[in-house]
This record gives C-alpha cells, structure tokens and sequence, in this order.
RNA sequence: GCGGGCGUGAUGGAAUGGUAGACAUACCAGACUUAAAAUCUGUUGGGGCGUAGCCCCGUGUGGGUUCGAGUCCCACCGCCCGCACCA
C-alpha cells in the first residue's frame, strides 16, 4: 500500500469538488439553509496563519452542516479599500487598483489550496465598481431617508504634509512620515445617524443568546446608556452672550461636593474668552496639538486654565465655583462642560490637587476604615447600588444607595427648577468621511446655487478616475484636473463632486447581504435576501467586537428601514464567535549596541544561531513581520500539506484563545495523519473475524457522539483530542473487518470537516460512496453510549480517599451504604458516625467526618 | 486613563460547582534495525515515608462562599484586545 500523499491527493479532491459543484450555494425549500461567514480578509497579499485558523473554524461548521443536511451558504470575498494600498502606491509607485487586484489573485491562488468549502461563484472585492455603486445607490437612499448628514469635526491635520491622517500615522503625537507635530483641525464631513438608534442597539443586544458575553457588554459599555441630570449654572458676569454653563452630570447626588466646572477647549465660551485672552488661546492651542484619539488624551497630564470666571451654585448663590479649560472634557460628550467633584473621582480629584481646589466629601461608607479624600484618602468612588452614608447629601435618606440618591437628587432638582433628569448615550454618530482617494466616493455633488445635490442613481457608480497620482500627500482626488467637474444633477450649472471618500467600514457593514446576491442590479434582491439571511454563524477576531460589528448592526437596521433587507434581517448575526489569534516564539539577540536583533525561525536550532550565538526566546507573541515570527501558511502547505495546517490550528487551543504556532506541533499534526491513513489501511486489512467488536463498536458511537458535541460547540480543539483518542482505541482494536472498517470510515467522517482531503482518500479506499463531504453525518445511538457501572469517587472532607464501582441506576442509600463500608471511611471514622453524607448519584460521594 | 478578557505540569491544553492534569508535545526507557530515521510499547505534576502501598502539597497571589472551588465572589499582580481615521 502507497503512503498517503498529501501533494497528490489534495489538489485531486479539490478538482473533484470543483468539478461536482460541491460547495455551489443552492436555495432549497425541502432543507433548512444555514448561512457560515468567516470576517473577509483585507488583501494585503499573503495568506496569514491567523487566516487559516479563521478559516478552517468557518469550514468545520460549513461541512458539517453540510453532512447534516442543510443547503449552506459559505461564501468569500475581498475588504479591498483602505490605506495600505495608497502607501503601497506612494512607495512603490503602482496604482492602489493594481496592487490590490494582484494581491487578490495571490491570495486567491493560496486560499485554494487550504480546500475550503467556499463558493467562490459569489466572490466580489468592495472595490470594484458594481459593489460599491450599490453601495453609493444605498447612501442616496439613506440620504433621503435623513440617516446621513453633515456637520464638522476635528481630524488629525498634518500640517507640513497639508494632509488628513489616520490615528495608526499619528506617532507620539507626530506624523509617521512628516514628523511635524500634528493638530487637530475642524472640517466639515458626512456622518450617519447611528446615534438614533442607540436604545435599539442597545436593547436588542438581549435578543443575541448566542453572542459572546464579552462581545455583548462591550458594546453595552460602548453604546453608554445613562442617566443623569442636566442643568446650568449662571455665570457671574459672563462676557456677552455667555450668562449660563450647561453641564451634564451622571451623578447629580454629588452636587454638594462640588469644587469646580471645566469646559471643553473646543467648548463655544472657551472660543470666545479666547478672542481676548493670548494666555487662554496659547493654552487652547496647547490642547489642540495632540491626536484626536481619546486614549491619547485621558493619557496625556490633566491640566487646567483658570478663566478667572465664577459660576453660582444652583443651592447656594453665596457659593461661587472657578471656571476651568481642561483639556480632558471632550466636547462630543454631553455638553462639553462638567462640574467636578473631587472627593468621588479619580480624575477630578487629581485635578483639584494640582490646581488647590477644595475637596468635600458628599458621602462614606457606612462602616470601616475610610480616609476622606480632604484628607488625603483617595477618591470614594463605590458602585451605585452600594449603600453608603451621605454628610452632603441635599435630598433623601443620610443612607442610601447611589442609585437612589441619584433618583432622589434629579427629582428634587426637577421640583426645583434647576435642569431636568435626561437619559444620554455615549456612542456618537459615525463620522464617514474620509479625505483619500481609495474608497468608495460619496455620490454627492456641490452646487453654488442648489448646495449639496445627490448624483442621480442612473448615473452611478460614480468611478474612481485612474489617472491619478501619489506623488504629493493629500487626497489626489482633491487636484484631479476634471474628475470634479460635473454638471449640478439638479439645475445643469457646473458644479463640483465631492471629494471625500467613505470610511472602509461602510465597506464591511454590508457585504455579508450582498454576498446573498452578489449579481444584483440593486443592494439586495429581496427573495435571496429573505432565504439566506440571517448570518447563522460569524466568525472572526475579536478586535471587531466594537466597531465593525456595531457599525454592522446598525446598518442591517438602516438597509431594512430603506427596503433592502427583510424586518428579520434587523439583527443580522444569529450567532457570533471570536477567535483567538497564532502566536509564535520571538527569536532576539543584541547587536553591539544593545538593539534588538530578531531572527527566522528557520535560522535557530536548539535555541542558538548556526555560529552558536543563544537566542533569547520571547514566548507567545503575535506575529509581526518586524519580529520576525510570521509563519508563511504556504510553506507549511508545501512541506505538509493543507489537513496538516489544518488540523494543527484547530488542536490543542480552545478556538476563543491564542494558539501558539509551534514546528514541533506541526510535525507532530502530520504524524497522525499519515498514521490515520495507516489504522484505515490495518482496517481494511484486518481478518475476517476478530474479537472485541461490540466494544469497538460502542467506542465509535461514543467518538460521533463527543466529536459532534465539540464541533456544536466551537470546541474544536476537544474534538480533535477525542479523535486522537478513537484513533487510539481503533488501531489496538483486534475486532473483526466489518467493525474496523466501519469505525474507520466513522473516524474518516468525523474528520472530514477539519482533514476533507485525506477523510475523502480514506472514504475511496474503504468503499465509500460518492464524496464524504456529501455523505450524511454519522448518528450515535444513545444506548450505546451509556455504561451499565459506574465508578465513583468516595470524598472524605471534600477529599478523594476511595473509589467504588456500582451498577449505573443504584439506589441512593444503597450507595451511601456501600460508600460507607470501604475501608478508607472506615478508618477515617474510627468508630464514630459521619456529621453528613453528601451523595451525587453516579457522580460523587461526599463524607464529612 | 477607561472598557472587556485571560492566567492549570517542562510545553499546548482537558475538566455541566463533583476523581485536577483527558488528548498531544517534549523528555526518558524498551522493541524493531548493523546503525539511524520511521514505526510500535511503556513511564513522567512536586515533595515525603515504614515504597506491591500510603501521606502531604498543588490550577498567578491573598482572602471569602460551599459538604466540595481551576470553576462562584472580593482585592491585587501579570499579559492580551478595543478606545470611534489600521483593518
């Protein structure tokens, strides 16, 4: 017999499916549909490991659900605009379209080889035409609908490049290629009305039962529901047109301890003390040099600029608070001004101490140590549903909960005339503009005499121009000689397109319903819409689990609200997981002046480089081209085979967490399956007649049973660890043929959805009908999977001291009984009785002596 | 800084609140071989003792709940993800 060759056979199968149309979506009302999406890849040109976990995830479901019966939906495509390209352009000086249509054939050509289950009959890239001119017909419609509009906000300015940069080319506060320091700078961009569907993003996060917890509250956190109270405080001799701050607070319970307000640098009264104040506008300057990204400034130092101006306390007009620039109140958030309240927290309190505010506790706790902050304590801040003791509390009980004191607080301020109780979210709308040229252009038209003008639908896709170049920063869209000039849709008079390009988010909101008619002359075609969808598995990182997926979310509601997807398809992820990412060993030395020098893998042998030097191994890190530690999927299908990466990147690791990449592991992986090959060869082989094949065959329904419960529930790496073990059992098995090649074609099933390729060459050789991707999943017959006896552990004091071996269904009191005979019990009881006997039955006995 | 998560042998990990370490890697020993590779078999959490056996310790650290905690709760330490223009 032959060696299984996975060089051979694999590119065989591929054909072989191919050519059956195995994986071809078809609608069929007699089946139940089932749709499996893994998060499509960027095309950055090679097919990242991390890719081929992904990916084999989504082909273990979409097989399986294949063998079960069901019409499945897997498709595949490109998230093809975005920055690299354009810095490949400027670097390389090659056209974005170009770089990534041939990195798209690249990575095509090695997604082929891994023998997914894709149909690649419905592949399309966001950046060709017929997608995103759905996607700009859908913008006019969401226009019309008033779901997009424009207002300013502030981008990161370069201001020797003169151009917009992204957060990732923002270095220290610097452009990555200027090294000028960046500004923040206000233009006026489109933005999408996400914010009014907060309440329904956020209530419907309850209907996800199979979503990830984590995943749920993140976006809970993210969407920031809260409640509060606004109010103002008048200013005492306000400059003109300023006689009041409006604030906003989530914890109105903390007025009395107020100390200061802040505004935001970018608030309306810090601009106009500035017109007046050099020493204010320097500061106000100050804050405005720093990135936009808010991590960036709850960083960076807090620090203040005393306007000099007082505002009164709603309770007290004797009490005049300082007002306060501070560069960590973002204008976007409420609005833009606060008041603090030093004693409950952390920020504000650090605040006060620089700038020798006065610090008042509200309240404390209601018993234990406590040192107030006044005196030198940290900021109390308890969670709102603990009791605590309020020294200034203005309304309600001296103990309460924070919750309460805050109801309390906001109806005693409403019965008062000071502001009225609100409810505010934290998520803001989603800014879409972007100022670069490969994205989706906005299909809009600017008109002196009309305005803003939508293009009409017939004349869409408005198409990038090709003849562009990258020599220059900045948008090239912005100094085309003619692209921008168009005709005004509305009046004829010559008008200017819009330059701004969408965000490559818009992009991924959507494909997964475009994916379900991919040919469509409209977004969606209802029928195909209403068949395949919702997603009934996606899979992807779980870095997406903000961002895209609520940007996702939100868009399934406004493509249903405008007509393109069913009202089932609102929420359009049935079920969502996370993956974990391929991690490998870094391998670094020093150079002579202590820099870090990283080296291949493939350069290291036993810890040292071929001269000897030792490496310093740096263990389970993600992979990086800068660390050297990428491990190239096609060289390991080269030397292995696809199954072999296959199989490795589902074993050992629970998906949801990182797996670290290993050679030793990889060796390892194609060891077994040249040795299943083998045990289906010894199958095939085997005498006529043997013995031990009832018990052969009970394993085999024990082995479908726990390998289709771990492929149900994402535990794939438990699944390949039970087909470890059956393949064990089968291999010293001495049953009769029938039974070998029965347990052997099981096993050849069952990993089928991880190792398609070598399952189909085991299916031929043992008589298998037609191709084991389209043959019925294997059933477990229950009553063969349950042991007449049991063994249960005897426990004394929550200790395992004994064992005893009883008939499965035995009575309680009988084990207790028996329990208490063994030895062990007896010794530790020494005559007496025991306090309690604690019995699971067929699980544990428990003595407490 | 804020939000979320993770932490178990030499290593990856398994374990509906119920025998911690399944399965695999690595190591060691044995079989086969002139030899090696490949393959097959077996051992392996740490410590101790009167060593066919028995005892103690052990799931990042410290507390708590429970008959019983890797699992639940609190605090701390470390690492990872996200923070709205990377995708």
């Amino acid at each position: 017999m032959p060696r299984y060759d996975a060089k051979t056979s694999e590119p065989r199968w591929q054909k072989a499916w191919d050519e059956a149309g195995t994986f071809t979506a078809r609608r069929d009302d007699a089946k139940p549909k089932y749709y499996v999406l893994e998060m499509f890849p960027y095309p950055s040109g090679n097919l990242h490991i991390g890719h081929v976990r992904n990916y084999a995830m989504g082909d273990v479901v979409a097989r399986y659900k294949l063998a079960t019966g069901h019409a499945v939906l897997h498709p595949m495509g490109w998230d093809a605009f975005g920055l690299p390209a354009e810095n490949a352009a400027q670097e390389r000086k090659i056209h974005p379209g170009d770089w990534t249509y041939a990195n798209i054939a690249n990575m095509k050509a090695q997604f082929a080889r891994l023998g997914l289950s894709l149909d690649w009959s419905r592949e399309f890239a966001t950046c060709d035409p017929e997608y995103y001119g759905q996607q700009q017909a859908m913008f006019l419609d969401f226009l019309e609908k008033g779901l997009v509009y424009r207002k300013n906000a502030v981008v990161n300015w370069d201001p020797v490049d003169m151009t917009v940069l992204a957060n990732e080319q923002v270095e220290d506060g610097r452009g990555w290629r200027s090294g000028a320091l960046v500004e923040r700078r206000e233009l006026t961009q489109w933005f999408f009305r996400i914010s009014d569907y907060s309440d329904e993003l956020l209530a419907a996060l309850d209907t996800l039962d199979n979503w990830p917890d984590k995943v749920k509250t993140m976006q809970a956190n993210w969407i920031g529901k809260s409640r509060g109270l606004q109010f103002a405080f008048g200013l005492v001799d306000g400059p003109d047109g300023h006689d009041r701050i409006e604030v906003y607070t989530t914890r109105p319970d903390t007025l009395m301890g107020a100390s200061f307000v802040g505004i935001s640098p970018d608030h309306p009264l810090a601009k106009q003390l500035e017109q007046d104040n050099p020493e204010l506008a320097a500061f106000n300057a100050e804050c405005r040099k720093m990135g936009t990204a808010e991590e960036e400034l709850e960083k960076a130092e807090k620090r203040g600029f005393d306007t000099g101006l007082r505002v009164r306390h709603p309770f007290d007009t004797a009490w005049e608070l300082p007002v306060y620039v501070a560069n960590f109140i973002l204008m976007d958030y409420g609005t833009g001004a606060i008041f603090g309240c030093p004693a409950h927290d952390a920020r504000d309190l650090e605040f006060a101490r620089k700038y020798d505010l006065p610090v008042a506790s509200t309240f404390e706790p209601v018993e234990g140590d406590h040192t107030a902050p006044e005196d030198g304590g940290e900021a109390y801040v308890p969670p709102k549903s603990q009791p605590v003791k309020y020294v200034r509390g203005f309304a309600g009980d001296e103990v309460q909960t924070g919750d309460a004191a805050i109801d309390v607080a906001i109806a005693f301020c409403e019965a008062n005339g000071v502001g009225q109780g609100v409810t505010k979210f934290r998520l803001r709308d989603w800014g879409l503009s972007r100022q670069r040229y490969w994205g989706c252009p906005i299909p809009v038209v600017h008109c002196d005499a009309c305005g803003v003008v939508p293009e009409k639908k017939e004349n869409l896709p408005v198409k990038l121009p090709e003849d562009v170049s990258f020599d220059t920063p900045g948008n090239p869209l912005d100094r085309h000689p003619t692209w921008r000039d168009v005709p005004c849709p509305s009046c004829g008079a010559p008008a200017k397109r819009e330059t701004d390009t969408m965000d490559t988010f818009v992009d991924s909101s959507w494909y997964f319903a475009r994916f379900t008619s991919p040919g469509a002359t409209t977004p969606t075609d209802p029928v195909e819409a209403a068949y395949w969808m919702n997603v009934d598995q996606y899979i992807g990182g779980v870095e997406h689990a903000i961002l895209h997926l609520l940007y996702a979310r939100f868009y399934a509601r406004a493509m249903n609200d405008c007509g393109h997807l069913p009202d089932a398809a609102r929420e359009p992820f049935d079920a969502l997981f996370t993956q974990g990412m391929v991690t490998h060993e870094i391998y670094m030395t020093k150079d002579a002046s202590g820099r870090p020098v990283y080296h291949l893998p493939s350069d290291v042998t036993d810890g040292k480089l071929a001269d000897g030097t030792k490496v310093e191994i740096i263990p389970s890190a993600k992979m990086s081209k800068s660390k050297k530690n990428v491990v190239d999927p096609v060289e390991i299908i080269d030397q292995y085979g696809a199954d072999t990466a296959r199989w490795f990147v589902l074993s050992d690791s629970p998906p949801e967490r990182d797996v670290e990449w290993t050679a030793a592991g990889a060796e390892a992986a194609s060891k077994h399956l040249a040795r299943v090959w083998r045990i289906a060869e010894g199958a095939s082989d085997a005498p006529e007649t043997g013995s031990g094949d009832e018990e052969l065959e009970r394993e085999r329904h024990k082995a479908i049973h726990d390998v289709t419960m771990g492929i149900e529930s994402f535990g794939f790496n438990t699944s390949v660890a039970r087909l470890y073990a059956f393949a064990n059992t089968l291999s010293k098995s001495k049953a009769g043929r029938a039974a070998q090649v029965r347990a052997a074609r099981t096993m050849a099933q069952l990993m089928a959805p991880m190792t398609p390729h070598l399952s189909e060459e085991i299916w031929r050789l043992l008589g298998g009908e037609g191709l084991i991707a389209n043959a019925p999943w294997p059933q477990a017959d229950e009553s063969m999977l349950v042991e007449d006896e049991v063994t249960m552990p005897i426990q004394i004091n929550g200790k395992r001291r004994a064992e005893i071996t009883v008939p499965r269904d035995m009575a309680k009191d009988a084990v207790e009984a028996r329990a208490l005979e063994t030895h062990a019990v007896q010794k530790a009881l020494d005559g007496g009785s025991p306090k309690k006997v604690i019995v699971v039955p067929g699980r544990i006995v428990n003595v407490v002596v």
